[in-house]
DNA sequence: CGGGTGATAGACT
DNA sequence: GTCTATCACCCGG
């Protein structure tokens, strides 16, 4: 069955994470079933450097907080009617974090179709950070979870053929950093979100 | 009770 | 494929 990663998993520089993560599973033990889907693109977010971060400048509010917490710990935020889904990456007090953009579905189709409402394509289900909450049934409830333990965690994937870097999406045109490759996708994967050369 | 937080779905070309 | 109107929750005071 699905075993999480262990807690060194996360203790690797943000960008390092973030690379690692394509290719393993998001595993999500939630009362509805069993939903497994394995991850196809990240974006990482390097916290004081970072203006596309909300952590930038070492903002700490109650909301970044947990960023500057334990690596592995889950920093969820609220988009309107979307959550998003963050892994936050150590070191401990250094606000660095990789951000879940995309999967692909494994186990719990069905439940993933439910969720999303039907009548969209398989690949509008999880092809983008919003979607991919939705359909996993992620909420605010598990901000300060951790990614190492049940019912919800990272577990060892099958990893991917081959990854990409590029530049990352939907973040403001504010400093160096955006032109930073940031984000991490599985080439030719349908479910990435979209494809920026 | 006001401010902060970008992605989604669908229409259009 | 591209464009854009619309969307709600959490937090701090």
């Amino acid at each position: 069955m699905y075993k999480p990663v262990s807690d060194s998993f996360f203790k690797e520089p943000v960008l390092e994470l973030a690379y690692r993560l394509v290719g393993q599973y998001i595993v999500h033990e939630s009362e509805e079933g069993l939903i497994v889907a394995r991850i196809v693109e990240t974006e990482a977010y390097h916290g004081p450097e970072d203006r596309a971060a909300h952590s930038f400048g070492n903002r700490r509010t109650k909301r970044t907080e947990i960023m500057f917490g334990e690596p592995g710990s889950v920093y969820t935020y609220q988009m309107h009617t979307h959550t998003l889904m963050n892994v936050v990456a150590g070191p401990v007090g250094t606000p660095h974090a990789v951000l879940l953009r995309a999967a692909e579905p494994v186990v719990g189709q069905e439940l993933m179709e439910e969720r999303r409402g039907g009548h969209l394509k398989i690949t509008d289900w999880t092809n983008g950070p919003g979607k991919l909450s939705k359909a996993l049934g992620v909420t605010m409830r598990y901000y300060g979870h951790n990614w190492g333990e049940e019912p919800l965690f990272i577990a060892e994937g099958p990893g991917s053929a081959e990854i990409e870097a590029g530049p990352r999406v939907g973040i403001g045109n504010s400093g160096e950093a955006v032109h930073y490759p940031w984000r991490f996708y599985e080439k030719d994967n349908p479910f990435v979100s979209k494809y920026r050369p």
